[in-house]
DNA sequence: TTGTTATTTCTATATTTTTAGAAATACTGA
DNA sequence: TCAGTATTTCTAAAAATATAGAAATAACAA
């Protein structure tokens, strides 16, 4: 399905990465307070072990919506606005 | 997660019931053509059985994207454009 | 009433996803 | 080099979801 259609394709799987409870918090976190690190976001998540969370941020990035810049021992993830504000600009207010 | 953040919980569930390709495919028919039937939706789509139509339009109205009117013994869906407009934009383009 | 169409519910199975422990990789600083 | 921190990958188990057949419900028309 959606062979010809690359945005379709996109938003399934955007709207899976942001359809599960965990995630949707992420890309919260992440839209209030850009650049912060895996160890800083799970610092403010409940509880999540690291390989939980490195999972979701994978599908996260893998569908467009998160970006990373590594320095050194660190990954800091940012939203994509432009993909944000595209399929769900919710993440913006 | 989000106990006190309405917002919050409605959009996972419309992200989640978005994150598969059938339904996506499902909203933007009915994006594109409001008031379909069960079974004018089932003859758009490549090939589902009733049973699983069913359970599909079940998510996106429990999300609250859909919204139906019954004629006899048809069911007419349509978007509750509302809701798309808030969580996902991208299906009314 | 009977037959037909539309749709849902029940049930079971197959598939996908979530989760986390353990091990591996990567960088830094002493 | 070694120790420590950050993050990922591997692996497996548990949980959730997708799917469809069969039976049930509902509305209508003959």
């Amino acid at each position: 399905m959606f062979e010809d259609n690359v945005d379709a394709r996109q938003a399934v799987k955007v709207y899976k990465a942001l359809g599960e409870p965990t995630r949707l918090k992420i890309a919260m976190l992440l839209t209030e307070e850009q650049n912060l690190c895996c160890s800083a976001i799970k610092d403010k998540l409940e509880s999540v072990a690291g390989s939980t969370l490195s999972h979701h941020l994978k599908l996260l990035t893998d569908c467009g919506l998160l970006e990373l810049r590594k320095d050194g021992t660190y990954i800091f993830y940012r939203v994509n606005r432009e993909v944000a504000q595209k399929y769900a600009p919710f993440l913006l207010v």
